[in-house]
DNA sequence: TATGAATGAGCGTTCATTCAT
DNA sequence: GATGAATGAACGCTCATTCAT
């Protein structure tokens, strides 16, 4: 289990820098600290590694995401929490986000592979949204884009700040993306009645 | 120029569809109708090829979002002229939007490249932001995050709608991505008052 | 006729620098500012044109050593004489000389193609050999090697002064060459007993 | 390392035959009964590999010679020791020293990677006649020329044999080289004293 | 005569994968 | 379990040659 998990790490690296097509599993082996012939040891080969790769890597970012959200039952609360599980992810695994925005739709037939994961987490952004439109917080929505405009923004703009590379304060970038997922441009003051 | 035409085409086709990386310039060949010799014959190589498509392409999705904006005055007007070019343009260039969003990020050596380019795209996101902001219509933002979170919000629901493949009613996904953007998900009810 | 001598001196001035087969016609064509076709139209191909670069010079060169041992019917004065235009001959033509040493051998093909050519010339060198072990001069030698001894010794101490590339005194020059090859390193003072 | 000098053998004899840039990897792989990777995992590309051949084959030869030099005193002795390390070495190594003269001067890039090699060797052979000179055997010899006329020589009328490719009389090949470079084409009757 | 856009066979090189140890 | 030497299919690119103008 330990080379396995070097493994993982060395993937995320290797593939974070250079993207799944330009990282070779020479460049993985040397990040994880094994050799080549190791990585096929322990998996199949390497599709099946970044496959293992997004699978767990959204697994956690949805798990995270679902934990946080279950502290409240306040819609917006929720989509807080939310955005607060994202941003503090992304803090902790800029490689693996790094990774996560940039090549997840790279290729359509990989694309095929990661729907499911991908959309075990849509899933989850839509069961949010559904609980504050059912509540009456929310306005009706279609739904079959919602989930994408609200991943949308927050994986670009994190993307833009991990690229970026300076240290950002979190606490005001989970803020921002909540505010204008919330309230958009036009912001807060005018329409909060609350 | 006949030919050099017909390369970008199936440039295009060939990249949206596999990526830059595992495209290979037989298939961007063979989908041009043209030898491979001549793919070299008008560009220096694979990268320089897949520069001028990204310059090219981001330059066409700029002027025609500045041509939109231009009709108006109004910043509310301005942000929906804007949605509607970038809606039209990913309408008309199914293949090349996919192409700009799937690959944009993919490779940290290329992104340096792209940097520019983009970053003149954004540049023309911020005035538009900047001028609402200026009449007092939007929230002051913090500028560094801002057209990010515009960029990522429209372009992901476009690439899921492009990815669905199936027709869609341009004027609701328009009115969606405006309202979405404009007021958050709270604040339909304020709607634009034209 | 004008274009084929412009061919002419730029297959000459490219071969002669990046060698036969790693100069290309392009180069060919812009060191001659001409088009590439225009290679095309004058010479049948890439090997043709070497042929006629290779017999056009041995040709001349024989010549030179030709003209400048018919003026003596002394064998010493002659074998001077022969020394005194290869490298006056070498002097002229600078880049055709290092193309001739650089690349006679290069290929078994071509090597074939060049052995008519460079066995007139040989032979010319046997000739002045033997006129001098006729009157009783020189030694009589294994006539197989002599030509390529003579050869060789003249020709790569020629290539080394043209790569040096900084001017050198002929006449020292010459006086080496001939005493070398005459008397051998043991020198002119021991035998000469005239 | 058995690999290795496999590559070795395969390339020596592709190269000797067909020159650098006309034989191929596919042709010294296949001559070396090895794929093509393996090519590329004992060295780095095939400019390497040249170097690699040429910096071996020299250095073995100049061992030889060395080694032959090394026996006596006697700068005459050492001449003919070395030139008869020389045909030695040639008559073993003929593919290589088919390389060696036909190659050597190929190309203007190459010829820099090559000259150090080469110099160290005709460094050896000025120390041979540097010897015979100071004990007065030899004349004073220009000594920027000297090596270059000494290897001329001997090389291409080896080159010269080899390429008859008919059986030839080593030991009557030394005494001609010996002494057409001792003693000139006059010469002869001066014979070594042994 | 002269041109240069177009071609495609062929090259050097890469890299995911295998397998004997 | 772990290794790394060996492999060969496939890639980006070159360049001698052709041909419509």
């Amino acid at each position: 289990m330990r080379k396995a998990n070097q493994i993982f790490q060395g993937a995320v690296d290797a593939f974070a820098e250079k993207g799944f097509d330009r990282a070779t599993m020479d460049e993985v082996a040397e990040r994880a600290g094994v050799a080549k012939g190791t990585l096929y040891y322990h998996f199949v080969g390497k599709e099946e590694l970044i496959c293992f790769l997004m699978e767990e890597g959204i697994g956690q970012l949805s798990s995270a995401v679902a934990e946080a959200v279950a502290q409240t039952d306040d819609p917006q609360g929720q989509v807080r929490a939310a955005i607060g599980a994202m941003v503090a992810y992304s803090n902790e695994n800029r490689k693996f986000c790094q990774l996560l925005v940039k090549c997840i739709w790279s290729n359509a037939e990989r694309q095929e592979q990661f729907r499911e994961i991908l959309q075990s987490y849509f899933d989850r952004l839509t069961g949010i949204l559904n609980h504050g439109i059912h509540r009456g917080v929310f306005q009706p929505q279609p739904m079959e884009w919602a989930p994408s405009a609200w991943f949308g923004l927050v994986t670009i703009v994190i993307l833009r700040v991990i690229l970026q590379g300076q240290a950002t304060d979190q606490e005001r970038l989970v803020d921002y993306l909540y505010t204008q997922y919330m309230y958009g441009i036009i912001g807060r003051d005018i329409k909060t009645p609350n």
